[in-house]
Parts: C-alpha cells; sequence; structure tokens
DNA sequence: AAGATGGGTTCCAAAAGGGAACCTGTCAAG
DNA sequence: CTTGACAGGTTCCCTTTTGGAACCCATCTT
C-alpha cells in the first residue's frame, strides 16, 4: 500500500495518520504547539534536514493544519501557524507527551509539566465519555460500523 | 538528527514517537485495538510488507507495547497481544480518530463510531483536566518545565 | 562591494519500504 | 512417504525517502 492511499481508507486513524502520521510532522507540529512559527526555529530545535522540513510544511499547509502568513513585506517574510484544523490536534499531542510521562520518562520525571490556565494546577488529559462523563480506557468501548463504513470505491 | 536518538530527547512526544512515531507501527496499534493479534491477520488487514510488519512487532515487542503469547504448541504459534503499556496508548489512537471523524470524513460522516460500554451511548473522547474536570482546548494550557527536564546528558 | 538574514532548492550517498520468492516446522491427505 | 497446506518469517532486488551539505536569491546593513 502506498503512503498516499491512507486517505481513502475507511479508518479514521489512518485517514488522520495520512496527514500526520509521517516520522517528522508530528514533531512539527509539537513545536508549533509551543510557540515555533519560523522555519528557522523549527530546523533549529528538530534538527531537521531543510528539504524534508520545506516539504512537510508544505504539506501541512495544503492539508489546511498550518497557513502561510507574511509577518513583513519587503522582504516578504511568511511564517506558519496552526489553523482551528491544526488546534485540533492538540489532544493527539496531549495524550503522547501523557503516554511518554508515564512510560519513557526517566526517574527524574516528565520533561515538561502542563498548567491549566483556568485552575491553575499541573494537570493531565483525561479522555472522559462526552455522554456520561466517566474516563473511558482501552476496553470500555465497543467499535461498531459508522455511516461513512464501506464506502463503495467512491 | 537518527530516528533511534529520539528516545534521548527531553520530550515526552518525541520519546512516544521514537516507540510508535513510526509509518506502519499506529496502524498495527490500530488493528490490535480491534482485536486483530496474528501475523496473518495483521498482513491481511493492512497489506503491509512482510519484512516491515515484522519488523515493527519485533520492535514493538522489545519496547513492551505488544508481548508475544504462544496460542498452541506443536507446531509453535505465537499471537501479538496489547499490554497495559500498549493498552495505555488508546487515548492516542482515540484522538487520532476523533481528529479523522471530524475533518477527513467524507459527507456520508465516519466509518466506525464508538459505544461506551458503561452508558450505552455511541461517544466521543473528551480530554479534561485531571484537577479541576473542566474541557482543555489547546489554549487551556501552559507548558513549564518539569523535573526531567535538561538532563545534563545522562 | 561585502556580508548577513530568512527561506528555500539541488545534489549525492545511505537508509527504509514495496513486492515477490523462498524457507521452516508440523500436521493431514492420498 | 511424498505432496500440500498453514503460520510465520527471512531474503533479494529495486524504488522512494532521508540525512547532510552546498548552493541560490531577494533584501537590508555596514
Amino acid at each position: 500500500m502506498r503512503w498516499e492511499d491512507l486517505d481513502s481508507e475507511a479508518c479514521s486513524v489512518a485517514r488522520t495518520l495520512s496527514v500526520v502520521g509521517d516520522r517528522w510532522t508530528l514533531l512539527v507540529l509539537r513545536e508549533c504547539f509551543l510557540g515555533r512559527r519560523r522555519f528557522e526555529e523549527f530546523e533549529a530545535s528538530l534538527g531537521i534536514a531543510r528539504h524534508v522540513l520545506a516539504d512537510r510544511l508544505k504539506k501541512l499547509t495544503e492539508a489546511g493544519v498550518l497557513s502561510r502568513i507574511a509577518y513583513q513585506e519587503r522582504p516578504r517574510r511568511e511564517e506558519y501557524r496552526l489553523t482551528d484544523k491544526g488546534r485540533a490536534l492538540n489532544p493527539v499531542l496531549m495524550t503522547l507527551a501523557q503516554w511518554g510521562d508515564t512510560y519513557m520518562a526517566g526517574p527524574e520525571g516528565p520533561p515538561l509539566l502542563r498548567v491549566h490556565n483556568a485552575c491553575g494546577h499541573v494537570m493531565q488529559g483525561v479522555l472522559v465519555c462526552s455522554e456520561c462523563g466517566e474516563a473511558v480506557g482501552a476496553r470500555d468501548i465497543t467499535p461498531k460500523p459508522g455511516p461513512g463504513a464501506a464506502r463503495p470505491s467512491s
């Protein structure tokens, strides 16, 4: 299977990965959530090859996850900012970070904490059911075909 | 930067991606959460090259995300099951799936729905603050260095 | 005129991936 | 007792993607 074909799979995970499932893309997005916006900032903080970075930024922009916005004319310079669609990926980054906090941190503890602005505490994100509000684990849910299941090779 | 060096980055996202950040790994895990366990099942449902699948399963097993368990002797056959560490990745898969449901689904809607066993409703996972219980968005949190920040090249 | 800056593009060698064929135990059938 | 099937890999070859470094280009600054 080719990587670009993933977006036509009848699976939202696969479709999402067709956009962000690349080696570097999620790290670029991590930098975005930390406030990074400029090409050179991404390069310096990630150590990514420049042409790979250029390619990822282009693809993320085409996908509507980032937008290029000029921050000065003459010489024209553009920076990359998260769109709403991009900010909607925050839960993915948070859950990735929390798994790393739990399973990949050294004895000192996690490298980065998250403070909830509203309540002021260091927090963890907890995934709860939108309907009943209870926390949900892997075994608490049952998958069921949805309306978009088995699209007839559209 | 080399891919394997990611686990020594002072960032939990990077460390997590050093385990699951590969093109195929998250799709293998999706299959695990859907109940797939055997080599041939993974191959058939993913269309992945066999040696790549063998490599990913080996790496996930070494990382403690999957475990190999014999389901018959003579001939010895083994299957791959999620460990607790692996099941802890469920929030990552759920948030990926939900982003895809929102932004990548066709007009028909998402291909797969999730039913919460406890309350019986079709649900979305909502990320809430562990301290105050409020839903958290990208702009509601402020990162702050944690105890494991800037490890002195341990 | 000689840098410096920001944001890329080009080139080459090395690594990873796709596809198909081949290998290894074990059992079942003829 | 040879042939086939099954599960789970491994090998081989060729294409695509990376990593790394060099080069390009428009615009200020000295």
